[in-house]
DNA sequence: AATCGATGGTTACAGATGAAACAAATACGG
DNA sequence: CCGTATTTGTTTCATCTGTAACCATCGATT
């Protein structure tokens, strides 16, 4: 093993950045094509669809985003009247966020087309193999929360 | 399993991507605070190093980058002067980049950092585990690959 | 209840990004 | 050869991003 030498192609940071961005990207495409979404609003999408009801803060832990990007992706899906904001009754600086019915019907057409990209995906690997990946995806995750706060 | 939810926190390309996210901003806070570059120009610094020579066509396909960013990265890094550019004899529209004494020098200073960060990583997860992750990894990409061309 | 620090959220700004248009050179079919 | 298509690389432009500044509100302390 050259020590003077980091070959990039096996480099664990790269490797996981450029698989990531090939998939997210490739998934991407799904709703940008279908949807007209971008990614944060996606995500904005999919949390408010999987929980029903968040605050923006809550939406951006839940979903890792920063809060600006939440605070845009929100305000294009209010414009798009996709969601709706309810002011909570106890502290006046908090929203909560729901899906409006279009909203749904858009969650709902994008819950089957992103189960079925992941089952692709999944194929890829046996499910034995999968659960070894995603248990090192985990531990990995684990470790990357530990160092910060 | 409802089918009609996604949970977002268990959706591989999600996870993924978050995962990708977090390592990279980490691992880009060493470069960033000891050598001030954008993950481009670390990119750019790292495929010269290992390959010595490359043209800014073969770089963006070893790294994974965009030929814009390719581009800009190549142009900061000159400016610095850690790269230059030879013509090539045969054909006018490519230069060969190589790193400076100075480039070198940066790179030789970041090759054991990023071996430190990729050795946490790893014992994060056990050898074995690396291993099974690995495997994943690659069956991934892989099949990545195939959809496209 | 007045003050002061913390919190939820938005906005302004500066930098990074990719698609598309571009320039310069080469390849290739007639 | 000539003209056209392709390749390499840069630049332009519109968009996306995060940092930092900001505003309004809340909570705790006095």
């Amino acid at each position: 093993m050259n020590d003077k030498i980091l070959e990039l192609e096996s480099f664990l940071p790269y490797r996981l950045y450029r698989l990531a961005d090939l998939v997210s990207r490739e998934f991407a495409a799904v709703y940008k094509d279908r949807l007209g979404l971008t990614r944060p609003e996606w995500r904005v999408l999919a949390g408010l669809g999987q929980h029903g009801s968040l605050t923006a803060k809550t939406l951006g832990e839940q979903s890792a985003m920063h809060k600006t990007k939440v605070s845009r992706a929100v305000a294009e899906l209010e414009r798009r009247r996709w969601l709706s904001r309810t002011p909570d009754e106890n502290d006046r600086r908090i929203e909560h966020l729901t899906l409006t019915k279009a909203g749904l019907a858009a969650y709902g057409e994008m819950v089957p087309l992103a189960k079925a990209f992941e089952r692709r995906l999944s194929q890829a690997m046996g499910a034995a193999r999968l659960a070894e990946f995603d248990y090192g995806l985990e531990r990995l995750e684990e470790f990357m929360r530990e160092g910060e706060e």
